[in-house]
DNA sequence: CCGGACGCCTGTCGGC
DNA sequence: TGCCGACAGGCGTCCG
C-alpha cells in the first residue's frame, strides 16, 4: 500500500497533532499484527512526551523521551486523527490518545503494518539499520545506482523496489518511474547504463514529488489523516493501465508479472 | 551473496 | 445466488 509519497502525506497530516504532546494513553484493539504488539507497550508510552515525528522510507518514527516508536503501514494500513469519541471501525486496532483528547487510529485490514517500541535509537533497529538513501535527498543519483547494480542480475524493477538499494519505491512509483525513463522493467539492473541510471535517478524523484504533491495514491485503503484519500491515482501514466494507448506512442499498455509483482509498462517506449 | 518463491492477512471482483 | 480463484500499495524468510 502505502509507498514513500503516501507515508510521507501522513506524515505531515499527523504531525502538528502529535508533535510536542504529551501521550494520555495507548489503546490496543488488536495486537496481531505482522508482529504482535509487545504487551509492555502501553505501559512504555504512557505520559511520556513526543519529541518528534519523522519518516525513514516507508517507516514513521516518533521520539519520545524513553525510546522511540516505529509504526509501518504494510500494504493496507492508514492513519488518522480523530477526536477521542469517534466510535472505533473494522480493523482500528489501536488509538493513541494525545493530551488534548485527539487521538492518532491505526487501521489496518491485512494487519501487514507494524507499531513497535523500542528503547535503542531508532538507526539502530534492524529493521531500520540497512536501509538504503532517500531517494529525495543527497547521496541517492544514478552514479550510486549505476554502482550498486554493477554484476547484478534481477530485473532493474526488482532492483529499485529493494529498500537496501533504496527506500520508499513501491510496486506503483517503481513502474512509473521507468515509464517516464524509459527503462524496460525487466532488464538486468546490471545492464543498464549509467546514462540511463541518470535518467531512472530524476525520474523517481520526479515521480515521488509530484505524488506528493497530490496527496498520494489510494486505490483502495490509503487515507490522509484528515481521512480524505490522495489524488494521484487520476495521474498515473502506466501503473493500473493495461490495454490504454501509452500517452507517448499510443501503443497499449501491458501488465507482466515481475517478481510476483504486476508491472506496468510501454512495451514500444521502454527498451 | 544472489535471485526467486512463499507466506502472512482480509477484502473485492469476475467468471462459472 | 454461491463458490472459487486471482489479485491487491510490503517485506521477512527460506531455499537452491
Amino acid at each position: 500500500m502505502p509507498e514513500l509519497p503516501e507515508v510521507e502525506t501522513t506524515l505531515r497530516g499527523i504531525r502538528p497533532h502529535l508533535e510536542a504532546r504529551r501521550i494520555w494513553e495507548l489503546q490496543v484493539r488488536e495486537r496481531r499484527l505482522r508482529y504482535p504488539i509487545a504487551d509492555e507497550t502501553e505501559e512504555r508510552l504512557a505520559g511520556q512526551t513526543i519529541l518528534n515525528l519523522l519518516r525513514r522510507g516507508k517507516y514513521l518514527l516518533m521520539g519520545l523521551e524513553q525510546g522511540s516508536l516505529l509504526i509501518h503501514l504494510g500494504m493496507s494500513g492508514s492513519l488518522r486523527i480523530v477526536p477521542e469519541t469517534t466510535p472505533p471501525g473494522p480493523h482500528d486496532h489501536l488509538d493513541l490518545v494525545v493530551e488534548d483528547g485527539r487521538c492518532l487510529r491505526m487501521r489496518d485490514p491485512r494487519r501487514f503494518g507494524l507499531f513497535i517500541w523500542t528503547a535503542e535509537p531508532p538507526e539502530d533497529h534492524p529493521l531500520i539499520r540497512d536501509l538504503g538513501p532517500e531517494p529525495l535527498e543527497g547521496g541517492f543519483n544514478g552514479d550510486y545506482l549505476f554502482f550498486r547494480a554493477h554484476n547484478r542480475q534481477l530485473p532493474v524493477k526488482a532492483f529499485i523496489m529493494d529498500a537496501k538499494v533504496v527506500v520508499g519505491v513501491g510496486n506503483i512509483y517503481a513502474s512509473e518511474s521507468l515509464f517516464l525513463a524509459g527503462i524496460h522493467p525487466n532488464r538486468p539492473a546490471g545492464q543498464v547504463n549509467a546514462v540511463q541510471y541518470d535518467l531512472l535517478a530524476s525520474s523517481i524523484r520526479t515521480v515521488l514529488g509530484e505524488s506528493i504533491a497530490a496527496g498520494g495514491t489510494s486505490l483502495r485503503d490509503f487515507v490522509r489523516e484528515d481521512g480524505h484519500p490522495g489524488y494521484f491515482a487520476r495521474k498515473l501514466r502506466a501503473y493500473g493501465r493495461e490495454g490504454q494507448a501509452c500517452q507517448h506512442c499510443g501503443t497499449p499498455i501491458r501488465r507482466e508479472k515481475i517478481g510476483q509483482r504486476s508491472s506496468f509498462f510501454c512495451p514500444n517506449c521502454q527498451v
